[in-house]
DNA sequence: AAAGCTCGCAACCGCGCCGCC
DNA sequence: TGGCGGCGCGGTTGCGAGCTT
């Protein structure tokens, strides 16, 4: 691939290799859809330069490849994403980072580029409101703490299941496990505010108490949660408290960006299509 | 009503890896 | 073994639609 040979013209629809061929960029048109869609069903998908000459496509292999892959495959999603794989993004992400096409592969119908592009606009939107970096320990902290929980709790309040942190992966059972058992003074807490090993944290004494029965089957009792001795013992923070306070969680400092206070209530509590 | 702004997303770019010659 | 081309990936850009002032 000689990039040298490439060069832009000054339509932004087109440009020019070699200065023979002129090659089309921007929206694709439907007659090229059609085309594309066409010759992949009759002769399969790959060499996609040379895919996009037979088909009689003035367009870059790569782009073809792009258009198929995000837009025209005929197994592509469309449409918002549910919580489950908002919520599986989330874990996948802080797992493995920007790696979207392996996060991908984990969202059957989703490509890397809408995976990538939710990420950009909703997660590091979150981030700049917080006046942090997405990258950073302290919002991958708060997306731990409050974002997966508060999703959890979204999905549970929508798809009543016993099952529900079952159909989670163990990774994200043992991701959010960890966070501390968070509850405002004077509200019981959420189902998934709640741990397994059925405890719960009572802030008006500051106790923790056994959980309910009903309650427990909510968080997972009777699959492998219930083993999970994990959580128990596990330090409880009061929401107020740790407002008050310059705290640190995990090791993460807290206190330099307002992570508990207004920006948070106004932000990630308040994502649209999860609560 | 219209101008300016913001957001979401399709598409492009540049780079690195890999296989082939 | 070095050059070349194909491919895939992550980052970035640009545009249209919707929203705000």
């Amino acid at each position: 691939m000689n990039k040298a040979r490439i060069s832009k013209s000054r339509s932004r629809n087109s440009y020019e290799l070699g200065g023979t061929y002129e090659l089309r960029r921007g929206p694709w048109t439907l007659e090229e859809d059609n085309l594309l869609t066409h010759y992949i069903s009759c002769n399969g998908e790959g060499q996609w330069n040379l895919l996009a000459k037979c088909a009689g496509l003035k367009r870059k292999g790569n782009s073809c490849r792009l258009r198929w892959l995000n837009y025209l495959k005929p197994d592509i999603k469309r449409g918002n994403l549910s919580p489950h794989e908002q919520l599986l993004i989330l874990e996948l992400h802080s797992k493995w980072g920007n790696r979207w096409s392996k996060i991908a592969q984990h969202l059957p119908g989703r490509t890397d580029n809408e995976i990538k592009n939710y990420w950009r606009t909703r997660v590091q939107k979150q981030a700049r409101k917080l006046k942090g970096d997405s990258n950073s320990n302290n919002f991958l902290e708060a997306i731990r703490m409050f974002w997966m929980q508060k999703m959890l709790e979204n999905i549970e309040q929508k798809i009543p299941s016993p099952a529900l942190l079952s159909s989670c992966s163990m990774e994200t059972q043992s991701f959010i496990g960890p966070s501390p058992v968070i509850s405002y003074q004077g509200l019981p807490p959420s189902p998934c505010q709640t741990k397994p090993g059925n405890m719960v944290h009572n802030s008006d004494n500051n106790s923790i108490s056994e959980l309910p029965e009903s309650v427990t089957n909510l968080t997972g009792g009777g699959n492998s949660l219930e083993d999970n001795s994990y959580y128990v013992g596990l330090p409880s923070y009061d929401m107020q408290e740790l407002e008050r306070q310059d705290v640190s969680v995990s090791g993460s400092h807290m206190a330099d960006v307002d992570w508990f206070g207004e920006d948070l209530g106004g932000t990630i509590w308040g994502i649209d299509e999860l609560w």
